[in-house]
RNA sequence: GGUACCUUGGCCGAGUGGCUAGGCACCGGUCUGCAAAACCGAUUACGGCGGUUCGAAUCCGCCAGGUACCUCCA
């Protein structure tokens, strides 16, 4: 830890150096899916920037508390308070109980989750699992008067709040407005302010997600489920809650408001978002239905793409870019992260091959502190992969015997790319490379490709064309070194 | 309509006042039986106009184009 770890905090708009509330330790909370659907490419993106701030958080020397949950109850169709559970929706479309909706798609998004390298979260808990705390959770706010039942349920009443808060502060919007003209037409609505949300809701007959509670047989609302786990994990205070950015209005202005309500002051410190991925330069999003799942990213089964993208070229291709801007996904875009990871681990399986000298011929020194000074400056994995490309170059060079490494070089050389490629940015080594087969497949891959550099020796092309053809036919790639030869599986 | 943000070379994408980001593609060369990989070299930038400054992609203003949030969305 060269120097202090500095994170854009929404909250003030800017840059800040990150100071955790209790010495050496860091809580962590990030807003998960909603298992009603598959995971797309734009669940990737907290999934993955987060993973890096755990990773990192952890590599240098916090004991990091990382929660982050699975809505599974509460979070409607329509507007925020009218409209359909989306699990509910989905298990009377497919007549499945909710909770089969749910463990099914948990188990879909785990999975895609471990094919991107996304280490599990510490504690990963369920809305539905918590509806004690969160019915204490609206007792306390209802108690400090923050809150107001109707018809069974009980909303928030932002009104109020905002009269002695602001009530926007995170999103940065002027409520005033909205509250002073827009007002219900229709007089229908059990809330007093159609910006008041629901904080706990009263389900209708057909509904089969309930629960008992004060007010009525009914459901939490969506935004208490953050509010009432975070603070049952992590503490009334907490270091750093992340999510997507279009999270932050309604739903984390909505936390805040909770958590002002029920504890009397705010719970999170750091407020971190991470930007969307574009698809034509617009937000991939399930409400414009122009997303693509991961599971078609990875086997290329969607009409938008002309091929299959492995989980780490979906990994790289979001860490090449910083976390808050947006990402523009495109064919091309894809295909050149694909290319660019592939020279980056090639280069890092060399470097585990070369050996040293008795001098260095090149200059790879500073690398580790150029890269902490990237990752200290708000997380700039783009940066820090730009100085990892630098040491490639050096690395072929050695490789090719056009320059040498002494092994005091070569051992930091090798801990840096480790440090940084696998621990950091969870870049994991192709599984498929002759590095990690399986020792007979791997011997009965060298054997064939002994017999081809023999061949070769006696110029017996034919032979050794035909090795390489039937290989690469079967999905092998074959790459001549100076005195040998590489291989991977690449399908 | 309100609020915020964005516009960098063929493509992606860093960079917030002076110093070649990086990757992919393309072109020339080296190496190689061929191929791939690798290495060397060349080329292509900061939406437009104006201002501040010794100096601006970077700060300020205006204009043009785009996006996000304001309803569910990572």
């Amino acid at each position: 830890m060269q120097n202090d770890l500095v994170l854009y905090n929404t909250l003030h708009r800017k840059k800040e150096v990150f100071k955790p509330i209790h010495e050496g330790r860091v809580g962590l909370y990030v807003c998960g899916p909603t298992v009603y659907g598959d995971a797309h490419l734009g669940h990737a993106r907290p999934a993955i920037t987060f993973d890096l701030l755990f990773r990192y958080l952890t590599k240098i020397g916090y004991k990091v508390r990382y929660v982050r949950n699975i809505t599974d109850v509460g979070h409607l169709e329509n507007d925020a308070d009218e409209g359909e559970d989306k699990i509910a929706k989905k298990a009377r479309l497919e007549q499945l109980e909710p909770m089969e909706v749910v463990q099914y798609y948990v188990n879909r998004y785990h999975q895609a989750m471990e094919a991107l390298h996304v280490l599990p979260p510490s504690i990963e808990p369920h809305a539905s699992g918590h509806i004690i705390e969160q019915i204490e959770f609206v007792k306390k706010i209802v108690t400090n008067g923050w809150a107001y039942e109707s018809e069974g349920s009980v909303y928030f009443d932002v009104e109020k709040y905002n009269k002695s808060h602001h009530y926007g502060k995170l999103s940065g919007r002027n409520i005033d407005e909205l509250l002073s003209t827009g007002r219900e037409l229709d007089g229908q609505s059990e809330k007093r302010n159609n910006v008041d949300f629901a904080l706990w809701k009263k389900a209708s007959p057909e509904h089969i997600m309930r629960w008992p509670s004060p007010w009525s047989d009914g459901f939490p609302g969506w935004h208490l489920e953050c509010s009432a786990m975070g603070t049952r994990y992590l503490g009334e205070e907490f270091d750093i809650h992340g999510g997507g950015m279009d999270l932050m209005f309604p739903h984390h202005e909505c936390e805040i408001a909770q958590s002002v309500g029920a504890l009397g002051h705010e719970t999170v410190h750091t407020w971190m978002h991470n930007n969307m991925i574009t698809i034509n330069g617009q937000k991939m999003g399930k409400s414009l239905g122009n997303f693509i799942t991961l599971e078609e990213f990875f086997e290329g089964n969607h009409q938008a793409l002309t091929q299959a993208y492995s989980p780490m070229t979906i990994r790289f291709f979001i860490l090449q870019a910083h976390y808050r801007s947006t990402v523009d996904f495109s064919n091309e875009a894809l295909q050149a992260s694909e290319k660019g990871l592939e020279r980056l681990m090639g280069a890092y399986a060399r470097l585990l091959k070369i050996g040293a000298s008795s001098n260095s011929s090149i200059d790879t020194k500073g690398i580790r502190e150029r890269c902490f000074e990237a990752m200290n400056d708000d997380l700039n994995s783009p940066i820090v992969i730009s100085h990892l490309f630098d040491a490639c170059k050096s690395i072929n060079m050695i490789s090719d015997g056009k320059a040498t490494i002494n092994a005091e070089d070569l051992k930091e050389l090798k801990e840096v790319f480790e440090l940084f490629i696998q621990d950091i940015l969870g870049l994991g080594l192709d599984e498929k490379t002759s590095q990690s087969a399986g020792e007979g497949y791997k011997g009965a891959i060298n054997l064939l490709l002994d017999m081809r550099m023999d061949a070769k020796v006696n110029k017996d092309w034919a032979t050794s064309d035909k090795i390489r053809n039937e290989l690469t036919a079967l999905g092998f790639e074959i790459k001549d070194t100076k005195d040998g030869y590489e291989w991977k599986l690449v399908k």
